[in-house]
DNA sequence: TTCGTTGCAAAAGGTTTGCATACCA
DNA sequence: TGGTATGCAAACCTTTTGCAACGAA
C-alpha cells in the first residue's frame, strides 16, 4: 500500500530549506503514528492525541504528517471516500501491506514478484519515472465469518 | 487500475431498488465518458460537456457516475489531491492500466501474473473478500526526455 | 535574537444533499 | 398519473492558508 516513490532518484539536496526543528508537538505525532499499528488520518490521529491529554492543533498535525511523508518516513494512501491515510515507515524501504476493511490491521507482503514484473513493465513500454501503487484488502481471519461462527 | 469490486460474489439482486430511467443526461454523460480516453472527473466531464453545448447540472454529472460506478460500468480512483476519477469500463472485467502522468493517455495490462498472484495471497493468507487497487503511471515514451531531444 | 512552528479562525475546493420542478414510463 | 431525474443553492467535510504569538537553536 501507498505510493512507491522514485527510488531511483538519491537524493534531492536542492530540496533542503528548512532544518526542521524538534518540538513537542512534532515529537507527539511521531510517536503517535509509530504507536499505531496501520494506517491513520489526522483527524483520527489529532483526536486520539487530544484523548490521551495532549493539547495540539489539527492544522499542525496536518502540517507535521505532510512534512513527515515529504521526508519519506511515512506512506500515504487515500480511502475511497478521498480521506488521507498515513502510516509510519519503518525504513526507507517502499513495501506493501494486506489489510483487513474491518478491524484495520496490517500486514507487510513479500512482493518481490510484483517489484519484477513493474521492472520488466517499464523495460517493456519504454516508460519513465514509473510508479506503482498496490493496494490489497479484505476481511482477515479473526473478523471474518467463521470467526463469529465459533461461538 | 481502479478497485476491482468482488469478482467472486456473483450478483446481489437484493441491491436493486430503482430501474434506471433513460434520460438526455444521462445519455449525455455515458457517451462522453465512452468517447473520453483515460480517467476523468465528475468537473472536468461537465465542464466540457457545457463546453459541447449540453446543459446540465453538476450535480447530474455527479450522480450519473456514481449509479455508473455502482453498476459496475465505470472505474474510478482517486488523484493525489484526492479528487474522484472516472473511467468507462468495457466489459464487466476488470482491468489495469498504464497511464502517462504527463499527457494522461493510458493502455491496458496484461496483468495475469498479477491476478494469480493476488489469488494466492489470498489463499496463503486466508483473508475474505479480497481486493485490490494496482495503479501504474510514468511518463510515455512521446512525453519522455528523448522526444524533446529530437528536436 | 532569529526564524521555524503553533494554533485559531477562516478560506478553499471537491462532493453531497434539500427541495421544488420537469419529465420518462 | 406516479415516481425518478434534474438542477440550483446551500450544506458538508477534509484539507489548506493567513497571521500573530511562541519557542527551539
Amino acid at each position: 500500500v501507498g505510493r512507491a516513490p522514485d527510488e531511483e532518484t538519491p537524493h534531492d539536496a536542492t530540496r533542503e530549506s528548512a532544518p526542521q526543528r524538534r518540538t513537542r508537538q512534532r515529537a507527539s505525532i511521531q510517536h503517535a503514528l509509530i504507536e499505531q499499528e496501520g494506517f491513520v488520518s489526522a483527524q483520527a490521529l489529532h483526536t486520539s492525541l487530544r484523548a490521551n491529554g495532549v493539547h495540539i492543533g489539527l492544522t499542525t498535525v496536518y502540517r507535521a504528517l505532510a512534512a513527515l511523508a515529504d521526508a519519506g518516513h511515512a506512506d500515504t494512501m487515500r480511502e475511497d471516500n478521498g480521506v488521507r491515510l498515513f502510516r509510519h515507515r519503518p525504513g526507507s524501504q517502499h513495501r506493501h501491506y494486506l489489510f483487513c476493511r474491518e478491524c484495520g490491521s496490517s500486514e507487510p507482503l513479500e512482493t518481490g514478484i510484483l517489484e519484477e514484473w513493474f521492472e520488466r513493465l517499464g523495460r517493456r513500454t519504454g516508460y519513465a519515472e514509473l510508479r506503482h501503487t498496490v493496494e490489497v484488502d479484505g476481511i482477515c481471519v479473526t473478523c471474518g465469518p467463521d470467526s463469529s461462527r465459533a461461538g
